[in-house]
DNA sequence: CCCGGAACCTGAAGGC
DNA sequence: TGCCTTCAGGTTCCGG
């Protein structure tokens, strides 16, 4: 599932080619997935247009255009963004296509989306984008004080509330997984009910693994690919997000897994204590 | 404001 | 082998 260092990587690498170029048409196959403005409305003010920058914001990526709209994207669980060369013959056809865009440098961009969770929406200015959103987790502005008070003030599971994006934008169930792994902590404890120390060892433990995670391009556990069609290595580190049944890298405990509001969470019994649970 | 659960989707995996 | 059920999890919406 992308999180923010799968939409990191995709970002990293679309900017090159995708940058200065000039959008040409978009088709899309999926019309629910335009959130606003109206499909027709977008595919008639799209075309023309030229992406001066893409930047990316909690798990969102965003086409800056020379028109001063932004184009904003969202890949939820199984989208991926695929570049294709229009003229190549040989190339495999994408599946699951839910929109294609047409650029005026001979490449497409296709928006492939297994489940059709995905949404694209044309948006004037970014402040709807920024209201939705907590602080970007990588930012020298967030610091342990930040995380601390915003803990405070919140008594569900610490898991649930890392996966919040108002809390903190761009981190998803693997990524939390992985925090509170490195930072020793039982993913049900009550966010309000951490301790100073525990607060420094969770702010340290997230920047390090969203950090990792986009050194090693993004976690290819199951739809996620780069817009090249390679796969990221990041599940190959991961201590414990999907690893239920092996043993965990540090104790050789069986690393568990337990639903936290609906989610699957993996840790380690050992490594991250109940005590103090609810 | 805060919390938890349902809905949106559909391929993959597991049970019988 | 094949049908059926369940699982996966980001976001939004809704009721308490």
């Amino acid at each position: 599932m992308p999180e923010l260092p799968e939409v990191e990587t995709i970002k990293n690498d679309l900017r090159p080619v995708l940058e200065g170029a000039r959008f040409t048409g978009v088709s899309i196959s999926w019309p629910r997935m335009v959130l606003q403005p109206s499909v027709d409305e977008l595919c008639r003010r799209l075309p023309g247009h030229v992406i001066r920058e893409i930047a990316r914001r909690g798990k969102y990526l965003i086409f800056r255009l020379d028109c001063g709209e932004s184009l904003v994207l969202h890949l939820r669980m199984t989208g991926s963004l695929l570049l294709r060369s229009r003229n190549d013959a040989h190339s495999e056809p994408v599946p699951y296509v839910t929109a294609v865009f047409g650029l005026d440098n001979g490449i497409e961009l296709v928006f492939s989306d297994r489940r059709k969770f995905g949404t694209m929406s044309l948006l004037q200015d970014e402040s709807e984008l920024a209201a939705k959103l907590g602080p970007e987790p990588l930012s020298r502005s967030f610091t342990v004080e930040d995380l601390r008070s915003s803990l405070s003030r919140r008594k569900a599971p610490v898991k649930a509330v890392l996966c919040d994006q108002k809390f903190l934008a761009g981190i998803g169930n693997m990524y939390a997984d992985e925090a509170l792994f490195l930072a020793g902590i039982h993913p049900l404890r009550l966010a309000s009910s951490l301790s100073q120390e525990e607060v420094v060892r969770l702010h340290k433990a997230i920047r390090r693994v969203l950090k990792t995670g986009i050194r090693n391009a993004g976690a290819s556990i199951s739809d996620y690919r780069r817009p090249g069609g390679q796969r990221g290595t990041q599940q190959l580190s991961f201590n414990v997000a999907h690893r239920g049944g092996q043993t965990c890298k540090v104790c050789a405990t069986p690393i568990e897994r337990l639903p936290v509001r609906n989610r699957g969470s993996y840790f380690c019994p050992r490594c991250q204590s109940a005590a103090t649970c609810s």
